[in-house]
RNA sequence: GGAGGGGUGCCUGAGUGGUUAAAAGGGACGGGCUGUAAACCCGUUGGCUAUGCCUACGUUGGUUCAAAUCCAACCCCCUCCA
């Protein structure tokens, strides 16, 4: 829970107003030392996939709100750590990725950083580092000598991210089980080298932190901070980042801006005015306002609410564009621009083509089956209108005057065919 | 190394020779009610242009008219012992 105690700096204010903090190890020193200096904090992101999902996303925001109270924010990419695999919060060991994997990971995840935070030489300039710069040259004995021997066994079996694993009699490599260590020793070298004392992270994120902080006092006496956010549940209890393809993307090329805006849009009654401190910058006092509206006049919450976390996430224009479309489809049954497309040939069309196998094609279902079953559900929809014949053909007959067939499944889902 | 238990569909988990594309729950999707909410109710949930065919119960072989179910070998996991 958030502390109610008043902070005189803008960080600690803001992240607690906006709903950020879970815990913090000092809160008090940590609000004096950023009050008065500049101080520079970081965040470890893995590797593990090419881009991240909105699982991240609070993090991601507490770092870009440092950086605009003044303070330096450095990403740390887990080149490193990856290889090892942090076991909180998995009941299975990850597989393990290549080198080569690894970096293109890490090149695809910095685009989307660049759009949060600015990058730079500047005081308050962002970095960006790979812990694989310091932990794969690593000896093992000298490690174990130095920092090694900073840690307890017993103390790590009792931490959550181990002991859950453990009770649960999953298995836990010895791998893993170092993956506290090789993030401890993170900040500490993060403290030496860029003078960092403040790691932040999600809940779950805590004794890893914690690790590195008396790591950090223990061999280079310094003092060190450690801030977590919440981890983020609908209010329906379910973890938030899940839509009909899966994950919710960070970038473009997996979730497109108006799957994205889709997302938003979507979000429950109940969450709108936390989503809205968390995920966008509109100010507390109109966000205030929004929490206001009751029944239907919430929509309004959510059309803002997913325009402005889709400007921060894919900047505006295409924001606005994803609203604008989702206007067209929904208010007014027509067709946004903005809609997943893709084209078919002519030639196609005028030999007809069952509907199901353009569903298919088009995304909406996973398999012509699924595509069937759709339609014989009555969810399936050309042009608008309800498709009856499991067996329906489509033709160049259904053609718009643009050379466009749109289809939908359910009421929410909708594809265009380009007739080319 | 010894003894025992187990690997089933997206997940949990039942099934121990045919009526099993495989119970039940969860999730997901579709329909209804609505506001592109929530809750609730109903339906669907391996693939294939399909009253049928194909693939599937860790892997590979075998027994049988017939195997997720029986047998053998192998792989992996768990528990206890050394």
């Amino acid at each position: 829970m958030a502390y109610m105690v008043e902070y005189t700096s803008t960080f600690l204010q803001r992240a607690n107003s906006r709903g950020y903090i879970s815990d913090c190890t000092n809160p008090g020193r940590l609000d004096a030392l950023a009050a008065d200096t500049s101080i520079t904090g970081y965040i470890g992101f893995d590797a593990t996939a090419d881009s991240l999902h909105v699982g991240s996303l609070v993090p991601i925001m507490l770092l870009r709100l440092l950086q605009q109270t003044g303070h330096k924010p450095i990403v740390l990419v887990g080149g490193g750590t990856t290889k090892v695999g942090d076991p909180s919060g998995k009941d299975e060991s990850r597989k393990l990725l290549t080198d080569k994997d690894i970096q293109s990971n890490i090149d695809n995840i910095k685009g989307i950083f660049e759009r949060f935070l600015s990058f730079g030489d500047n005081p308050t300039d962002a970095i960006l580092v790979n812990n694989a710069n310091w932990l794969d040259n690593l000896q093992y004995i000298p490690f174990l000598r130095d920092v090694g021997r900073h840690f307890s066994v017993n103390r790590m079996l009792g931490l959550d991210s181990v002991k859950l694993r453990l009770e649960r009699k999953q298995p836990l490599s010895f791998l893993e089980f170092n993956y506290m260590i090789m993030q401890a020793y993170d900040f500490v070298e993060l403290a030496r080298n860029h003078n960092c004392q403040l790691q932040m992270g999600g809940s779950d994120q805590w004794g890893n932190i914690v690790g590195g902080i008396e790591l950090g006092r223990r061999i280079e006496g310094k003092e060190l901070f450690g801030l977590t956010t919440h981890l983020i549940t609908t209010a329906s209890g379910s973890k938030m980042g899940k839509t009909a393809e899966g994950a919710v993307w960070l970038n473009k090329e997996r979730l497109p801006p108006y799957e994205y805006w889709q997302f938003w849009r979507n979000t429950e009654d109940t969450d709108v005015g936390r989503f809205m401190r968390l995920f966008t910058e509109i100010p507390d006092s109109e966000i205030a306002k929004y929490e206001k509206l009751e029944g239907a006049d919430i929509n309004e919450a959510k059309s803002l609410l997913a325009t402005e976390a889709t400007a921060l996430c894919h900047g505006r224009a295409a924001a606005i564009a994803a609203s604008e479309s989702a206007r067209r489809t929904f208010a007014e049954g027509g067709i946004g621009d903005d809609l997943p497309c893709i084209s078919l040939k002519r030639e196609e069309l005028i030999e007809g083509l069952p509907a199901f196998v353009l569903f298919t094609r088009a995304g909406l279902a996973k398999s012509n089956s699924e595509a069937r079953r759709l339609i014989k559900s009555g969810g399936a929809k050309l042009n608008d209108e309800k498709i009856n014949e499991e067996l329906a053909q489509i033709t160049a007959t259904d053609v718009d005057q643009d050379g466009v067939i749109k289809l939908s499944a359910g009421k929410k889902r909708h594809a265009l065919l380009l007739a080319k």
